[in-house]
DNA sequence: CCGAATCCTTTTTGATACTG
DNA sequence: CAGTATCAAAAAGGATTCGG
């Protein structure tokens, strides 16, 4: 983004794409929403998409340090995903851009 | 996006599909920091992208009124584009997200 | 249930060439 | 220069399957 001489070029250029991908904002604004952890399987239903989608998005955002997985007590297999707070630092700007958006005449 | 019951869902999905296209957003940016009509070149140069895409990018947003199209008195194929003022009321958002990515610490 | 691997389909992009 | 048509390459998504 803006010109390329800019040194934070790189950087945004990279949230960007990760961002803009499928899904990304709409998972975290679901679990911005949600204020609490989530399972997998409620995720998937609310995004509306494919598990192996929802897989890879999940991941991405995990290693940008937006979303973060933790294991529930007792259950071997039962993980839950929540915001973490950067990710949380995020939702003021989305919900701006879903106003923005929502708010257009057309 | 938010849940598929909100009645906005559609309208929001249309625009935000539009705006995670490539280069829409740097775009975008482009013409509303240049704070002046752009020439189709000049653009493409800036965004560092094929004119087949700046070429697409440019309908669509035009389409969706964020952006416009005129001609340079004289020339008879000079074209210029800017930014509406419609457009231009999403740039405080871009700057945002620009500013976010810009001071995370990875 | 969780989620990754595979494989296939669809979408998007860009190089090239061509018109005005 | 400004764009578009064409076509081939690449990227992304999803159905299915399978192991934990």
């Amino acid at each position: 983004m803006v010109s390329s001489c800019d040194p934070t070029y790189g950087l945004v250029d990279e949230l960007l794409e990760l961002l803009t991908k499928s899904k990304s904002l709409h998972i975290l604004l679901v679990l911005d929403r949600k204020k609490g952890p989530i399972r997998f399987s409620d995720l998937k239903k609310l995004v509306d998409s494919s598990s192996t989608t929802v897989s890879r998005r999940l991941k991405e955002l995990e290693a940008h340090g937006l979303v973060s997985k933790s294991e529930v007590d007792g259950g071997s297999n039962l993980h839950v995903y929540s915001i973490t707070e950067d990710g949380q630092s995020l939702s003021p700007i989305m919900q701006s851009l879903f106003d923005w958006a929502a708010d257009r005449p057309q």
